[in-house]
DNA sequence: AAAACGCTTCGGAGATTCTCGAAATGTCGA
DNA sequence: TCGACATTTCGAGAATCTCCGAAGCGTTTT
């Protein structure tokens, strides 16, 4: 019987805590994404997404990866954090914001990178919060 | 297939994600307690302890039963969150401060509510945070 | 080489959270 | 009835979070 702090724990929920930590979350699901296609799809500022992509990172559910001028980023949680994600999604799923981003973000898929980061430079919809 | 907001789901990742407050959820696992039971297991102000509880009432954790000057909480998730806190509690057991806090509750248990708070005005061993 | 691009980091403004002690509320016992 | 008591509410100071635009860093394109 293996004795933890309490804190990782503390930290994986107040993480998971956020509206768009969890839409990114949702997204990521369908497969990699880099940050302008995430951009894209939640209204954000750049930056902003990028700051919780990191936090997402530092939380053990995601890996990044580079490629070019592009990062993309994964689902990938750590060993002893599946279990509290599956048990996650379903409540995710039924969510208004999830399932009008998985719509975006199947046409976001559909396009070249190269276009979707140009187009988001005016664009600025954002779902409130 | 319902459509709901995200922001009770967010809410109540944010309620969870706090060190006192996940400590009170795995004390009340074992049965209801009051607040100056919780008080004296924590070591935090009995105002805090109070105003976490109310938090977590209002996420749909816990419910109250008063009983004369003493209000008792018991754990008690609303439907729907049964599942989310069954997948946290392995996670929890095994943190350092749940394994204390346990301990703690069992001599507290033991003993007449009257001398319990009466006993923790001076005391406050507090583990950080 | 220079400009454009995607992303991250930094600085800061505004909002929220956390904790406590003081004061308020309601209950019990002398 | 009056004082003691358990709990809650309130007010305030400190700390943390969230968001953005500006600036910085590598990479690619021209």
């Amino acid at each position: 019987m293996s004795t933890q702090p309490i804190e990782p724990l503390v930290d994986l929920l107040k993480t998971l805590g956020h509206p768009a930590r969890l839409r990114i979350l949702a997204l990521l699901r369908d497969g990699e994404m880099c940050v302008c296609q995430i951009n894209s799809v939640l209204g954000l500022a750049p930056s902003t997404v990028s700051e919780h992509l990191t936090e997402l990172r530092r939380a053990g559910l995601l890996s990044e990866r580079k490629d070019g001028r592009w990062v993309h980023y994964e689902l990938k949680p750590k060993a002893g954090l599946q279990d509290l994600m599956e048990v996650l999604w379903p409540h995710l799923d039924e969510t208004q914001p999830v399932k009008k981003d998985l719509k975006a973000a199947r046409a976001v898929r559909k396009t070249p990178l190269e276009m979707i980061c140009a187009m988001d430079k005016p664009r600025r919809t954002a779902q409130k919060h």
